[in-house]
RNA sequence: GGCGCUUUCAUCUAGCGGUUAGGAUACCGGCCUCUCACGCCGGGUACACGGGUUCGAGUCCCGUAGGCGCUACCA
C-alpha cells in the first residue's frame, strides 16, 4: 500500500451511539494508528427526517470520554470538508450528472403508492432490469418526457443502473473474497428530490473516494451492500478502498444483535453516556437510556472489554492499554462470527481498571453515597482509608456504600445468617468481657491492640474464630468486613465499644 | 421467501493436517484467614451433524441443520 491509510467513523445522527459502534470506531482508531495514518470523522446525515438534535455532541463527548481521538472532520478541521453530508448537497448533485450523463443512472417517478402496489402485486419485487420497464422511469418513458416532467415539478429520485448476470467480487480483509450476483441486486436510489439529498449508498462512495479513504472498517450489515458499492466505484471509475467487515455484536442470550432495549432487559448500558429520551414534537424528556460512564465504568474497562469482543492479539494477553492495542491490533485476528456481550466479563475488566484508577474517584463517589444516605463522611482523610481498604471488593463505585456503611453508622440490624454462625450463647460473654479487657487499654491502635487481644484470648481459652466473629458482628452488623483492628482504628476506642455493648443488650 | 455471512467450553476466544484441544470471564473446590473480598492453587464443561479428501481432520471440500445480517426514496 503505496497510500497512507486513512479511516473514517461516519454515523448518523439519528440518537446515541451504540455501544457496537463504538466498537467500529475503536477499530478503526487502532488500525489508523498503527499504521500512522488518519482517523476521520464524518456525519451521515443524508436523511433529514430522522435526524435528532444532540446526537453529535453526544457522539463527540463519547469518544473524547473513551479517549479515541479523530484526526480529521466534523469539529476538527481538515482540507477535505465540510465533513457533514448535509452540507455537501452540491458535490453529490454533480456526481449524480456524472452517472446521468454516463448512462449509468436514470429518473425514476414512482411515487410510494405505486411502488407499494408493484410489491402487492408481484411477489418479491425488485426495482431491477426484470421490472424497470414497466415502471415510471427515464428508460420506459424516454429522456425527453422525463426532462418534461422534470420541468413541471414532478418529484422524482435517480437510481443506479444495475447490469444483471455478473459476479461481484468484495474482497474483504477478514472474509476473503465474497462474491455476489448482481441479479439479485435491485436499482437502488441514489437521490431524491424531494431534499435534494442522496441517500448513503451514494454519498459514502462519493465522500470516500474525495476524501481519500483507504479502508473502509465497518459492521456486518453493511457486507451484503457491498458489492453495490464496489459497482459505484467501478461506474465512477474509481479506484475501491479495501473492505473489512466486522462481526456484529449480539445480545447476552440467544438471538438478535443487541439493541438498545437489551439494556433495560438485562440491566446493564448500551450506550457510552447517558441520553435523555426526548419526544420528537415537544421536545419534552420522556426517559434516559443509561451510560456507561454515569454507572461508573471506566473508560479504560469499556475500551480493553469491547477490543476484545471480535478481536484477540494473538496471545494470552487480555489486559491491555491502548498503546499495547494499538502495537497489537490485526484484522487478520478479528473473528467472523457475531460476539455476544458478556457483561460479568466487562464487570471484572472494570474491578481491574478500578484498583490502579486514581482514588479520588472513588473517593468522591462514596462521599456522594454517604451523604445520600444521610450519613456523615467525616472527613476526607477518613473516607480515603475507607476507600482503600475496601476498594478491592467492588465492581462498581456504587457498590461503595454497601461494602462500607458500617464505617459511617452503626448496625441498626443483625444479619439472620451472620448471627445463626456466630452469636452464638457465649458469645455475648465474650464480647462483655472483651469490651472490658479492651476499654483497659489506653493505646487504641490496632497494632499493638491486636496481639494483646489475642493474648488476652489464648489466656482465656477462648477460640480466636468465636470471639473475633460475634465482635465483628455487632460492629459490622454481620459477617464480613476487612481486618477487624482496621475497623476499630478507623470507629476509634468509643464508637467500637458503644457498639459492642448496645449489641449485648439487644441481642442478648 | 431470496441472497450473504457464520458455527470450538455457559460467554469471549487460541488453534491455520499430527495438540493430553490452550487462555480469560463465570461457576465449583482448596489454600490463606477473625468474616467477606482480593490473591494463589486446582476442577468440570467445547470442536453442530452427515458425507468425503488424506496414512491422519477441530483444521481442507461438499451437503444438512442452527444462528445472524441484508432484502426502503434508513443508515
Amino acid at each position: 500500500m503505496s497510500h497512507p491509510v486513512v479511516v473514517r467513523f461516519a454515523p448518523s445522527p439519528t440518537g446515541p451511539l451504540h455501544i457496537g459502534g463504538v466498537r467500529t470506531c475503536l477499530y478503526n482508531y487502532l488500525f489508523a494508528r498503527q499504521h500512522g495514518g488518519k482517523l476521520l470523522f464524518r456525519i451521515e446525515d443524508t436523511d433529514s427526517q430522522r435526524f435528532v438534535p444532540g446526537a453529535e455532541e453526544y457522539i463527540l463527548e463519547s469518544f473524547k470520554w473513551l479517549g479515541i481521538q479523530f484526526d480529521e472532520g466534523v469539529s476538527f478541521g481538515g482540507d477535505h470538508g465540510p465533513y457533514r453530508q448535509s452540507e455537501r448537497r452540491d458535490i453529490y448533485k454533480k456526481y449524480v450528472q456524472v452517472l446521468l450523463d454516463a448512462g449509468k443512472a436514470y429518473y425514476a417517478f414512482d411515487n410510494k403508492a405505486e411502488l407499494e402496489a408493484a410489491r402487492q402485486a408481484t411477489p418479491n419485487f425488485q426495482y431491477d432490469a426484470s421490472t424497470r420497464g414497466q415502471m415510471r422511469n427515464s428508460l420506459s418513458l424516454g429522456l425527453d418526457k422525463a426532462k418534461e416532467l422534470i420541468a413541471a415539478g414532478e418529484p422524482y429520485v435517480v437510481r443506479f443502473l444495475i447490469e444483471p448476470g455478473e459476479d461481484v467480487i468484495v474482497n474483504d480483509l477478514i472474509r476473503g473474497e465474497v462474491k455476489i450476483n448482481s441479479t439479485i441486486l435491485d436499482d437502488k436510489v441514489l437521490y431524491k428530490s424531494a431534499d435534494e439529498l442522496p441517500t448513503y449508498h451514494l454519498a459514502n462512495i462519493v465522500d470516500d473516494h474525495l476524501m481519500e479513504v483507504t479502508h473502509v472498517i465497518r459492521g456486518e450489515e453493511w457486507l451484503p451492500s457491498s458489492p453495490l458499492h464496489v459497482l459505484l466505484y467501478r461506474a465512477f471509475g474509481w479506484e475501491a478502498p479495501q473492505f473489512a467487515h466486522l462481526p456484529l455484536l449480539l445480545a447476552p442470550e440467544g438471538n438478535g444483535k443487541l439493541s438498545k432495549r437489551d439494556g433495560d432487559k438485562y440491566g446493564f448500558p448500551v450506550f457510552p453516556l447517558e441520553w435523555t429520551i426526548r419526544d420528537k414534537e415537544t421536545g419534552e424528556a420522556t426517559g434516559t437510556y443509561s451510560g456507561y460512564r454515569e454507572e461508573g465504568y471506566l473508560p479504560e474497562a469499556v475500551i480493553n472489554f469491547l477490543a476484545l469482543l471480535g478481536w484477540n492479539p494473538g496471545n494470552d494477553q487480555d489486559i491491555m492499554t491502548m498503546d499495547e492495542m494499538i502495537k497489537l491490533f490485526d484484522l487478520s485476528h478479528c473473528s467472523k462470527n457475531g460476539a455476544h456481550f458478556d457483561i460479568k466479563r466487562l464487570l471484572w475488566f472494570n474491578h481491574h481498571y478500578l484498583q490502579e484508577c486514581d482514588e479520588k474517584i472513588l473517593c468522591e463517589a462514596l462521599k456522594q453515597q454517604v451523604v445520600a444516605h444521610g450519613a456523615d463522611p467525616k472527613s476526607d482523610a477518613y473516607v480515603e482509608t475507607v476507600v482503600k481498604l475496601m476498594k478491592e471488593r467492588i465492581n462498581l463505585p456504587k457498590e461503595l456504600w454497601e461494602q462500607c456503611n458500617f464505617f459511617f453508622a452503626a448496625p441498626t440490624e443483625y444479619a439472620e445468617k451472620s448471627m445463626k454462625k456466630w452469636w452464638k450463647a457465649e458469645a455475648p460473654q465474650y464480647v462483655s468481657e472483651l469490651c472490658d479487657f479492651m476499654e483497659a487499654q489506653d493505646d487504641w491502635n490496632g497494632e499493638t491492640l491486636e496481639p494483646k487481644v489475642m493474648e488476652w484470648i489464648a489466656g482465656k481459652g477462648y477460640k480466636t474464630g468465636a470471639v473475633m466473629n460475634a465482635f465483628r458482628c455487632t460492629l459490622v452488623g454481620e459477617a464480613r468486613g476487612p481486618q477487624i483492628f482496621a475497623i476499630t482504628d478507623l470507629l476509634g476506642k468509643e464508637e467500637s465499644l458503644r457498639r459492642a455493648r448496645v449489641a449485648v443488650e439487644r441481642l442478648g
